[in-house]
DNA sequence: TGAATTTAGTGGTATATGCCACTATATTGG
DNA sequence: CCAATATAGTGGCATATACCACTAAATTCA
């Protein structure tokens, strides 16, 4: 640890919020065209998936590994714009579907240009295996099972 | 493509921040106790690094790869909190230097003991070396050199 | 040296995100 | 069927984080 540049380089947790910064900062830019953040890009990328009916809030939040209430409060300013819908269920009356809009349809795909083109950079610069590596590495920690096995780990454990 | 459990996995981007709400999540719950967050933990190591005279905002933003700004507004929880003072610089009148309170300096040094509970759950569940590798990646995206290639990057470029 | 420029921080505003308390709507067990 | 419980969302509050405009102080240069 004599030449660690003075950072604090020990810790996952920094380290994967000094990326996250990094990165988010990289994308946004080349996004930013769009009027789009990358976070909100993501989010209607997940929505978009859901088509027609659209999807609970509860399992969207689950799958972008988010709580609920953030999800909600995310949410707010992509309503407000007109990107995205909130519409009852018929069987549940406490669910919501989120849904896109046509102009959130159309904005998400104006972004998705964009964010190709960020994308690719990234594989250009970081490589595509390496970068294939990292998501795959980046979608064990997002899983439920690891958030279990953690939370029931001893630290001295060597499972 | 099949079978990606809709979840949108095709971003490096969306995927660092679900694993990084994730693990936020995971550490934030163990280090608790101290009353402090992890970013707040992170920030305050960091921070000790310097030791007496402490940093200025500056460099220390840097080294968190975050705005001087951000940087100004995390600050003011932990000032108010009398964890973190800030001092002026003796030779540049702009400058205001950070540096742990007493109380501030216990805290982290509580705290440490339990992230180290949680970097080690980390490793046991990881595997120690998809951990180091992984910190290794981390750390190489939150380079300035890494921002400066991907902002020149043409999307199709090979280098 | 004095004006122009650069640099360090601050404060406002906006989004991102989590926790908690609360409401409304199911679901379950007698 | 009703009371107890569980589930889905909302709203308030707090921290995290970015951009912009602005101030103050240092540096540069003619």
């Amino acid at each position: 640890m004599s030449k660690n540049d003075g950072v604090w380089q020990h810790c996952t947790n920094s380290a994967i919020r000094r990326a996250a910064r990094q990165l988010g900062q990289l994308y946004d830019d080349l996004i930013e065209p769009s009027g789009l953040k990358g976070t909100q890009f993501s989010l209607m990328s997940q929505i978009a998936l859901s088509g027609k009916d659209g999807t609970p809030l509860k399992p969207l939040a689950e799958g972008l590994v988010m709580d609920l209430s953030a999800l909600g409060h995310t949410l707010k300013p992509l309503t407000r714009d007109g990107l995205v819908e909130l519409i009852p269920d018929e069987r549940d009356g406490r669910v919501k579907r989120a849904r896109l809009t046509p102009l959130g349809a159309q904005k998400q795909e104006e972004a998705l240009a964009l964010w190709q083109d960020a994308q690719g950079r990234f594989d250009a610069v970081f490589g595509a295996e390496r970068s294939a590596e990292m998501r795959s590495l980046l979608g064990l920690i997002s899983t439920p099972d690891f958030a279990k096995a953690f939370r029931a780990a001893k630290p001295d454990s060597n499972d």
